[in-house]
RNA sequence: GGGGGAUUAGCUCAGUUGGCUAGAGCACCUGCUUUGCAAGCAGGGGGUCGUCGGUUCGACUCCGACAUCCUCCA
């Protein structure tokens, strides 16, 4: 039996041997594409030759690509697991012909395509033939697409005409968008059933029907048309293949197992599952064995993902990246019954499987394992208080007859406290409770509404003016240049327009690379249009305006604010010298995971275990200013990615298959870096550089806030100033920190012995006020207006005399009112024995509000025996007391 | 980007219509007790209640902005 790194090779070196080239699969992760946040399909990578907006160095290529899947309508997350053949993350194998018309002979197409495959499959895979169908497309009137005879007659020359069976343009027929390239596509089907079941039923009426043993393999797409926005047809001079084979299937079909989690691709890890959590895995649909396979599936995107640079956040793809690994911990945690981090013990063993395969995680095992670990720490500790919350509202429900969580209650549950509900459902029931399920969905879809509309954007199609332009970005070497508007469209969000126009030639820079895209003005007949913003769309720079030239067709001068983008090349050429000067003081183990670099400030992420010390910081701080003060030059080159790799370049994630790749260069032995951003000639140009500030963002991840130029030149100087002004508020010191430390530690003492002295003050008119004890209807009553400093040295004074006044001989009930003149204000303090709250109804508020506080215009509250009250007006304070003792006297 | 929640002692958290003299447990310090496993008793220190504004006689509490963290949705 072939192993799955048998399979994936034999694939591999078949299409060298029909002159392919091998490219590695590019990272998981997409940038510079708003349509796609992760490569799901492996024709990703090549988009831009299909669209026609770049030219491959290669004609035909080959490769294994990782992909990621959790959501489109084939493809749940809450799927995963359930069934055995869909996976969040698998591999795609493809191989691909860019036609070119200029050289022909160079690409192929359908002839090569199929016989190729039909090669493989039989000769290499030895797959028997009488297992196998295809579908051809069978044509579509109402979308006028013909019948794809040319691959049925070439299928004719392989296989039984009865196994060749017709689809719909649903199954045979592939569009990327409504618009662009898309062609007729031919699938490979096998039929993994039992000769029994074959015998009592036909294969081929279960192609396509989401039988769980006769599954699709293989998709052959021709592309050989473009779609225009009126629907029509236009035959492409460019013709392409494109193709997809999941490895996961085809090793399952080649072992001969009924699942794909029972082939050597998924076995390890289930194994070593089963040895930690003391449980064994039986390949049926119990929610146990469903437990196994999720882990297995999902230990996979949450790697590989993290290993392509994505780390786990809470929002897009981080939150992807989330919501998987807590699927996984979920699934642990309910029903293995393991309530420990588990996914981040697996990692080990999954990086040394795929090795050779995909070396960036084995590379990165342990910072990979680490943020995995934390993330799920992080989510047990979110499970535990859930748990907790859970049992507040079932007790608070205890009572009641229904035993009914309230939807809003599981969602409350859910949304804020992330606890998942499929967990709240299960304990629920544990406890006798059930779950509100519809009114939860409600709440739910209220949430999604509100979401929905306040992202919902408009937008209208591209208006094209310029056929095939040559779109050029041109401001690496000017920041001005006459140009024209190539298309441009209306956006609308959140009630305002705006527009997105793309230029012919453009200095401006599009947000990449963690560089900000360029801000600046269009001129056009006298008009001005600010634009806000520049970012990349595939390979197209789109500029950000909130109005269009009254004549768009008219010619433009582009002109990029220099000052801004000035202040950013400093930033950014900081942040290589940073990256290498980080590299040689904490080890090369320190790489890129993240970069911001705008005009105001940089700031670097990278993978470093331990914080940087205060040593470590300074050390980087000052091989950066060195280098600033060599004046080394910055040279910018364009070189084959090998070559750059020779000369020591990082290789950041997020770079595609491609060959010619631009270097910066900072001295070759001390920074090579592959970078499409903007620089400045020379390090001097940077004057200075300062780290703002050293922290973490994830677990094994920091972040370093750094200025430069004259950014750096400002926050000295502010620096300074307040420095200086402090140095002045404190006399100038000969020890600015000492002084400091003093004078704190003295105002301590100070405020320490002043409420001592304020005590000793309360504790001598305390004294003095239990000698005035009066006795009102049969009630030790004091009533005074007093001085003191504060409403609560008043509160405190009353509240101090019921230990006097409780200690008098043959006075067991009393009852005190004292008043002052707080700071202009009138303060009122009012004490009741609780003997007398309970026999003669006097409540302290109850007193405060109705006869002290009309006195004093204001208001007042408190507990039964203690009430204060607090006014404006000071000129009844006397009648305070006595309305209190006539009332008294009253009761 | 849009919601929800949180922020109180070194840590984990209470604090119910605005007025309890800002609290509990753990940790810390002192003393007592005790030769034993997460010891007991008594006493004590420790707080700009995230920041800044506002409303009010009075704000931990109400309102607004901001910051940080958690969480859901897009």
């Amino acid at each position: 039996m072939m192993t799955s790194a048998e399979i994936r090779k034999k694939f591999l070196d078949f299409f060298v041997s029909k002159g392919h080239t091998i490219v590695p699969s590019a990272p998981i992760v997409v940038k510079n594409d708003p349509t796609l946040k992760f490569t799901n399909a492996g024709m990703n990578q090549f988009k831009d030759y299909f669209l026609g907006n770049k030219k491959s160095p290669h004609a035909r290529v080959a490769d294994t690509q990782k992909c990621l899947r959790v959501s489109g309508k084939h493809n749940d997350l809450e799927e995963v697991g359930v069934d055995t053949y869909h996976h969040t993350m698998f591999e795609m194998l493809g191989n691909w012909s860019f036609g070119d018309p200029a050289n022909p002979a160079a690409g192929y197409f359908k002839k090569e395509a199929i016989a190729w495959s039909w090669e493989l499959l039989t000769a290499v895979y030895d797959i028997p033939e009488d297992r196998m169908y295809v579908t051809v497309f069978e044509g579509d009137e109402a979308n006028k697409l013909p019948r794809d005879t040319e691959a049925y007659e070439e299928w004719k020359k392989w296989i039984a005409p009865k196994r060749i069976l017709l689809g719909s343009k649903k199954d045979n027929f592939w569009e990327m968008g409504d618009t662009g390239p898309c062609g007729p596509c031919t699938e490979i089907h096998v039929d993994c059933r039992s000769d029994a079941e074959r015998d009592a039923v036909a294969g081929a009426t279960l192609v396509n029907n989401d039988h769980p043993q006769v599954i699709e393999i293989w998709n052959n797409v021709f592309i050989q048309f473009n779609r225009l926005k009126d629907g029509s047809l236009q035959p492409l001079p460019a013709k392409h293949v494109d193709t997809g084979m999941g490895l996961e299937r085809l090793v399952r079909v080649m072992q001969g197992k009924h699942s794909n989690y029972d082939t050597d691709l998924f076995t390890g890890t289930i194994a070593r599952v089963e040895a930690i959590v003391g449980k064994k895995y039986s390949a049926g649909d119990g929610i146990q064995d469903v437990a196994f396979r999720v882990l297995a599936d999902h230990l996979r995107a949450i790697s590989f993902t993290i290993a392509d640079g994505q780390l786990p956040s809470n929002t897009e793809a981080g939150y992807v990246i989330r919501r998987i690994l807590r699927r996984a911990v979920r699934y642990y945690y309910s029903y293995l019954d393991y309530k420990k981090p588990l996914l981040f013990q697996l990692v080990p063993l999954l990086a040394a499987q795929f090795k050779t395969v995909f070396p960036e995680l084995d590379q990165q095992a342990d910072f990979v394992a680490k943020v995995v670990r934390e993330e799920e720490e992080a989510f047990l500790r979110t499970l535990e208080k859930g748990l907790r919350r859970m049992d507040d509202l079932m007790s608070a429900l205890r009572g009641s007859a229904a035993k009914l969580l309230p939807g809003s209650a599981a969602f409350e549950l859910y949304d804020t406290y992330g606890f998942p509900i499929d967990l709240t459902g299960l304990i629920a029931r544990e406890n006798g409770f059930t779950v509100d399920q519809p009114g939860f969905e409600a709440e739910m879809q209220k949430q999604k509404d509100r979401s929905r509309a306040a992202t919902a954007i408009d937008t209208e199609d591209w208006m094209v003016l310029v056929d095939n332009p040559l779109v050029e970005f041109v401001g690496y070497e000017m920041l001005e240049t006459n140009t024209q508007i190539v298309k441009y469209r209306k956006i609308k969000a959140k009630g305002k327009e705006s527009w997105q126009l793309v230029l012919e030639a453009t200095p401006f820079y599009a947000e990449s690379g963690g560089q900000v895209g360029d801000t600046g003005i269009l001129h056009s007949n006298g008009e001005m249009i600010s634009v806000l913003d520049t970012r990349k769309e595939h390979d197209l720079i789109v500029h950000f305006t909130d109005k269009l030239p009254s004549d768009p067709e008219a010619p433009l001068i582009a002109t990029v604010d220099r000052s801004k983008r000035k202040a950013t090349e400093v930033h950014h050429s900081a942040t290589h010298l940073l990256h290498a000067a980080l590299r040689k003081v904490l080890g090369t183990h320190v790489a890129q995971k993240g970069s911001l670099v705008n005009a105001g400030e940089l700031r670097f992420d990278f993978s470093h275990f331990a914080k940087t010390t205060e040593e470590e910081l300074s050390a980087v701080e000052a091989l950066v200013n060195e280098k600033i003060r060599e004046n080394i030059p910055v040279v910018i080159r364009q070189m084959p990615k090998d070559e750059a790799l020779k000369l020591g370049a990082m290789a950041l994630f997020g770079e595609k298959y491609g060959d010619v790749v631009r270097v910066v260069i900072i001295d070759p032995d001390y920074s090579v870096e592959l970078c499409g951003g903007t620089h400045v000639g020379a390090t001097g140009e940077l004057g200075y550089f300062k780290i703002r500030h050293e922290g973490a963002v994830a677990a094994g991840v920091r972040r370093i806030e750094a200025v430069s130029g004259p950014a750096a030149e400002a926050f000295l100087s502010e620096q300074f100033i307040q420095l200086r002004a402090v140095r002045e508020a404190l006399k100038n010191p000969p020890e600015l920190s000492r002084a400091a430390e003093t004078l704190v530690a003295e105002n301590a003492e100070l405020k320490k012995k002043l409420e001592k002295a304020e005590a000793k003050q309360l504790a001598q008119l305390r004294q003095q006020l239990l000698t005035q004890v009066q006795t009102v209807g049969g009630v030790a009553f004091i009533g005074e207006v007093v001085e003191v400093g504060s409403v609560d040295a008043l509160k405190k004074l009353c509240f101090d005399l019921k230990s006097g006044l409780a200690m008098l001989p043959n006075t067991p009930l009393f009852l005190a009112v004292l008043a002052a003149n707080i700071e202009g204000k009138a303060a009122v303090a009012l004490l009741v024995d609780e003997q007398l709250v309970a026999t003669r109804q006097l409540e302290a508020p109850a007193i405060i509000k109705q006869h002290v506080a009309p006195l004093i215009k204001g208001g007042g509250g408190g507990q039964k025996t203690l009430a204060t009250a607090g006014g404006q007006d000071t000129s009844h304070l006397a009648e305070v007391i006595a309305a209190v003792r006539n009332l008294l006297a009253a009761k």
